[in-house]
DNA sequence: CTCGTTCGGTAGCGATCGCTACAGAAATAA
DNA sequence: TTATTTCTGTAGCGATCGCTACCGAACGAG
């Protein structure tokens, strides 16, 4: 592959080099898409917040859809990846969805950024249908991620046999939706906490 | 009060009478406002949905905001009263609760209308800030009404004394707009039936 | 220097947004 | 009938939407 290409290494930029910073208009588009929702995010938005004009953002970025999705991958990656962390810091899935579920009233509560998920928020009404889908099935993986790591741990032993791995992993991402949500309502990150702990009083007993 | 008013009753209507139903007009307009949301839905998607042109539209209903109140109102009515009539029709706020979750996860996927909450999702992601926040005090009152339903059942001695009537009005109002959400992202009615049986075990237990 | 290449800014495209001026149509009142 | 009132449909307002053609500016290569 690349039998084309004569040079080993990455390219030598050539021609007017880029005058702006991609990372920093990267991360003013997560605070946009984060705070206003992929549709009510204009470009003029965009374009104004990255102190750039709109060829240039189409130039670095492609179009509004792709920034999205480009911003949806970088979420994932930094704001976002605290829950998975949290997740697979514990030994098993309870203490780690405990865990996780704390990370997210602190998270979602964080005054340093947008209140709520980016992913649970940004796409509900949405008309491009083809976004709204690809983050609905982004949440829906995250249940699934969920019910599979609870039903390993009920295979481990970890768990009670007759654990329901789906109801309760499903029951996770409605309080974590919900957490998001009311977050963005002005919960308090004290209310979430409480919230996560009544989460947790709804697991099964050990047997 | 109204004594420049010469008619008792109701003015006999005068001029040309509407040649459409307000209501069933004010039906499509919910189910609009419901799919897509405030924002996402335009006056031309509603005046095509109604069968009529803008400016019967405005006659009828003032502006864009002011039909989306209606359109609350008449949700909050119909629809939305299932919730709050479950909420009552039990003696005790748990019975109550109990009974609203349940309401909620046959309501919130029924296939007869949109899913999930018009008052939860139609406007996440709103750029007409007084909308928006018209809506956001709708969900913190309903939570605050929880609030004191429980309160009451602590005072009149029917949940334990220590009980924490504001975190729990939170807790339910969490897992309520997560049904919500996950409804909207396609959940079932099982799943959020076992989701509402979940949230029910969280309950403190009778002292 | 002169190329070739890439970026930045101006300026504006066609489409859609919420909304309305205007005139004809359909009712009651006299 | 004529006058008054209210609704309906056409047609289009100014603003904003996502996006781009164009050309000068800024770089490395020769």
């Amino acid at each position: 592959m690349a039998a084309d290409q004569p040079h080993e290494q990455s390219a030598v930029p050539r021609g007017r080099p880029r005058s702006f910073d991609r990372e920093a208009a990267l991360a003013q588009a997560v605070a946009l898409f984060w705070e206003h929702g992929y549709e009510a995010t204009s470009v003029a938005d965009l374009t104004a917040a990255m102190g750039i004009r709109p060829p240039s953002l189409y130039a670095a970025f492609g179009d509004k859809r792709s920034l999205f999705e480009e911003v949806v991958a970088s979420y994932q990656q930094t704001h976002g990846a605290v829950l998975p962390r949290a997740l697979n810091g514990e030994p098993t899935a309870r203490a780690g969805i405990a865990r996780m579920l704390h990370a997210a009233a602190a998270e979602y509560t964080d005054p340093a950024h947008p209140w709520g998920c980016l992913l649970t928020s940004s796409t509900v009404n949405c008309t491009t249908r083809e976004v709204e889908r690809e983050l609905r099935s982004v949440r829906n993986g995250n249940v699934r991620a969920l019910e599979s790591r609870i039903r390993a741990d009920v295979a481990a032993g970890h768990e009670p046999p007759g654990t329901d791995a789906a109801a309760l992993a499903v029951f996770v991402g409605t309080v974590l939706q919900g957490m998001s949500q009311r977050a963005r309502d002005g919960a308090t990150q004290a209310e979430l906490e409480q919230v996560a702990d009544f989460a947790m009083r709804a697991w099964p007993e050990q047997a």
